[in-house]
DNA sequence: ATAGTTTTTGAAATCGCTTTCTTGAAAATT
DNA sequence: AATTTTCAAGAAAGCGATTTCAAAAACTAT
């Protein structure tokens, strides 16, 4: 026979318990809860039922009497991307330090499945939504979405990782003008000044704002900033990344140090320096952003941009909590300070050595 | 003022779309459940005023009624690697197009965790459960854990990827064998003989059996099993494959291919090959697993076997749904064939071609 | 037109927990 | 010792769906 399924294994209530235990249900649940005091005597008889039985209260009703369901819904592109992976885990570890569990939706770079989703997690119940990128991290905030999200917002804290003019939604950034900054002092600080930065798309937030930094440092230094060395206007992929550089080197730009706005550029960054006979950090820099186990892997290692993953889960996370219990003192904006990972693939400046 | 939450904001309840429609809330649910039939006038009315509030019933409420969750549990080590993010996004997919959602849950190597965890899905309903990995892929069970899995079993269907002795798990395999079967094929083909293979855990099931298939493939071939060349005893990531290999390497080991375990091994691989100053795959053929996006990053771009992932994961779910439906017509174990695809990193070998 | 069927429909019970309201007992106050 | 205050614990009313059961309505057949 199968194992006992169904039939006699009549799921077991908090009734049950109560009848077992000598008390009424009410009770059960006070001490299931917590929220109300029990004498010791009755608590021990009811805890001892309820370890006895291995019981469990079902979330359905407690979901129903409560109006929560202690979850925290998270919406973003695509965890296979290892930035994502890594948000998504140090989401699920903080909300489960605070019981709540997180629901995982990818929109895999789908517009209308990313509002369908975001719909769709209202559908869960979820307590608090956390969106991951997307629409909600683009310069120019797409109306449609703003709409929708005000939508959502009536029943459902939501926070996000950028902006989304029109909308009062809760903010947890990194600090990408600080992060560009780190990267420029560090690129100075090793004599570079042809630099190149290469990847990611204008029209997402924490991109220009990096450029505009970029572009800022290079000022401030006196140095001119040469359009041929910036190769924006490809995605965060491996082959952006790869002909991004390889548009820089046709142009005839001769970077000394490149910066590729994530591990994964960084790597079509490397195979296309290789190609051209080059090697990284002997006659080229590196440097990344996201510091993914990407930046550990590649050859040579990448230094790279450290958003401390834990910590941004945990920020993002708390305020949703805050946010779910009504906590008013939660800040609307909430930064997270990246710091920078020197490894392998940056150098001294050649050009400057040789003088 | 802030957006109109709580308050007046007193969820749409199937009772006032009910009145609204002028029906009963029986009637609704008739409508919305589409399991009676409902006369073609009220229906339209129903449909009109649910449409109109935009009402979504309570998950809570019908999960309370139904015993059903529509939702499938699924646990993982960790989604950042990349082949169980590739599997956790196929999953997710199929289940959605099925009218589920997943939950995921990672439980970070952490033996305890993996445990804990499991017991976590069940408290949230799920109604059934995708084992990816982990204690449920070891080629000797876990005692321990197997009797956790019959308790869970008792109550939902579990579905995993390996074995589980002692367990009536259903099961959805990648013929491992035959991936074996098939690099072999193809690394004789290039006229290779002196193969190793590097990384995985050897009580890993699908690890032993890739072996076991690596020894029988050699031997059918004539030719002997160089146990200098073969490298398992680590884990999955960068550093087995590159310690293994460098260890192959000491052991004067003089492979013309190596196999990794998976395209994480084989970046460990190929810093290993580089470091002792030799070439891919003009020195050394390297063919990988799990085909993630790591192999097509790779420099040079790896052959690797290909897990179709899509299908791997429609397959996992779809069983674990007729599991729930009680279809008594499934499988108790299904296969997944692999297939390879060839890169760059596989060539001829010289060693053969000077002759 | 009438009796017999088949469909639609609504009332009410149910799912399992939380919570308000009440009561009775215990503790504190005078 | 009498009275007020505090507190533990039970009864019962939700929470918002589904579903059974029985009545009403709509057809069929005679």
């Amino acid at each position: 026979m199968q194992s006992k399924r169904g039939s006699e294994n009549k799921a077991i209530t908090i009734y049950d318990i109560a009848r077992e235990a000598g008390v009424s249900p009410a009770t059960v649940s006070r001490v299931l809860t917590n929220r109300a005091r029990v004498s010791s005597g009755k608590r021990d008889r009811v805890v001892e039922v309820i370890e006895k039985y291995n019981f469990k209260p079902n979330t359905f009703a407690k979901g129903l009497a409560e109006t929560k369901s202690k979850k925290i819904g998270v919406l973003m592109a695509d965890v296979r991307n290892p930035y994502y992976a890594s948000m998504f885990v140090a989401c699920e570890t903080a909300a489960r330090s605070e019981g709540y569990s997180v629901i995982l939706y990818n929109f895999l770079g789908d517009v209308e499945l990313e509002e369908e989703l975001l719909e769709r997690l209202l559908d869960e119940r979820v307590d608090a939504i956390i969106l991951l990128g997307g629409h909600a991290d683009e310069l120019v905030s797409n109306m449609e979405y703003v709409e929708a999200v005000n939508d959502v917002m009536a029943t459902t804290p939501v926070v996000i990782t950028g902006k989304l003019d029109g909308t009062q939604c809760n903010t947890v950034r990194i600090n990408a003008m600080r992060s560009m900054e780190l990267v420029m002092e560090h690129l100075f600080s090793l004599r570079h000044e042809k630099i190149a930065i290469v990847g990611g798309r204008m029209d997402v937030l924490s991109t220009y704002e990096k450029v505009l930094k970029y572009k800022q440092c290079l000022k401030e230094r006196g140095l001119e900033v040469n359009p041929d060395l910036i190769g924006n206007g490809g995605k965060y992929d491996f082959s952006s990344g790869y002909e991004q550089m390889n548009g820089i080197f046709q142009k005839g730009g001769e970077p000394t140090a490149v910066i590729a706005i994530n591990d994964f550029a960084a790597w079509g960054v490397i195979r296309s320096i290789h190609e051209h006979g080059l090697a990284i950090p002997g006659d080229i820099t590196l440097v990344s952003y996201d510091d993914t186990y990407m930046a550990e892997t590649a050859e040579p290692k990448l230094t790279s941009v450290n958003y401390n993953y834990e910590e941004y889960g945990k920020a993002l996370v708390s305020t949703a909590i805050r946010l779910i219990e009504k906590d008013d003192s939660v800040p609307r904006v909430r930064m997270v300070e990246p710091s920078l990972v020197v490894r392998e693939s940056s150098a001294m400046c050649r050009d400057r050595e040789k003088r």
